[in-house]
DNA sequence: GTCATATAGTAAAGTAACTTTACTAATAGC
DNA sequence: GCTATTAGTAAAGTTACTTTACTATATGAC
């Protein structure tokens, strides 16, 4: 009778030589811990009620004003989503919606000046991440890191054209 | 009287010079998109009952079983939030518990069949996913890309090491 | 041995970041 | 002017957790 090897031992060797090399584990880790400490920096930098789903909002907006539904758009989410987080943003002084002069239906969310403290806080708690990560991370891996993160960005969005994100969109 | 640039002029140029180069942005979108696309493949594979926080879980199980508080820790998540998916997983026949005979406060957390095969899923979904993206990235940016994402998470645990996951870990 | 303390797990409620369903108001095309 | 589309809001539901609070077992000190 020859070796047989059980199921059991297939699935533990499976198990031993596929424990954290997924990308999808190790991207989904770092994203996490980034984020946290990112916007534990800007609570502590003066802005503690600023929250992590407030980011992709700050990160879209613009000093002429963007539309709810553009936000929606650019971040992927349903518009009643991205209207509750500037809903959010606006109970606490960082964001204002006026009407959009070129359209009746239409508001443009603006920033005030807080909102664009906070914005700046923002980029500089990321940026100072960044810069203290390079403490173990060469540079160039680092931009390569943001290079091959925003070709597998494209690749995924090209791959998901299709998929309908929410109804109601 | 010189040049005077005002500030929202300044602002709109930093506006358009960080518009999407932030390390953080693309992170968090690639793992939102990833892990989105891999679970939506689990589930049409047959697994439908999966959702997103499960292949945590099924990432750190082991032949031989594992704690809740084991999971909890390697997860960096509370032992009640491993606990109630842990709960989830057992309800839809993926997971059981059985008595740590070494410890009588202990209970493992066992695969089932079931759930072995969802693993399974779950590792090929995303080697599929991974493969399909070589399409749109050459293999040695994907390697790359995997073993950055691998030295930011080492990294940013390092930061975070002395800050406590919640109480009651 | 038993007493304090730490650890494993569970229970229940709260919270963050959304989606789904359902609606009103304004615009745009025909 | 009527219909279809689009902008936004409202309210409830869902997911993936945390916080608070508790029980049961184990471990180390005395």
């Amino acid at each position: 009778m020859p070796t047989c090897t059980s199921p059991i031992q297939v699935l533990r060797s499976k198990v031993e030589s596929r424990k954290s090399d997924v990308l999808g584990h190790v991207l989904t880790r770092a994203a996490r811990l980034f984020s946290a400490e990112a916007v534990g920096a800007i609570q502590d930098g003066g802005f503690p009620e600023v929250r992590e789903s407030w980011i992709g909002i700050l990160r879209h907006m613009d000093p002429d004003g963007v539309r709810t539904s553009d936000l929606a758009r650019k971040m992927g989410i349903t518009k009643q989503g991205s209207g509750q987080l500037v809903t959010d943003l606006e109970g606490f002084g960082y964001l204002e919606r006026i009407p959009d002069p070129t359209d009746g239906r239409a508001k443009l969310v603006r920033m005030t000046e807080r909102g664009w403290d906070a914005w700046l806080a923002g980029l500089e708690a990321m940026a100072e991440l960044e810069r203290s990560l390079l403490a173990d991370i060469p540079a160039e891996q680092c931009d390569e890191l943001r290079g091959s993160l925003t070709a597998l960005v494209g690749a995924l969005e090209r791959r998901s054209a299709g998929v309908v994100v929410g109804t109601n969109a």
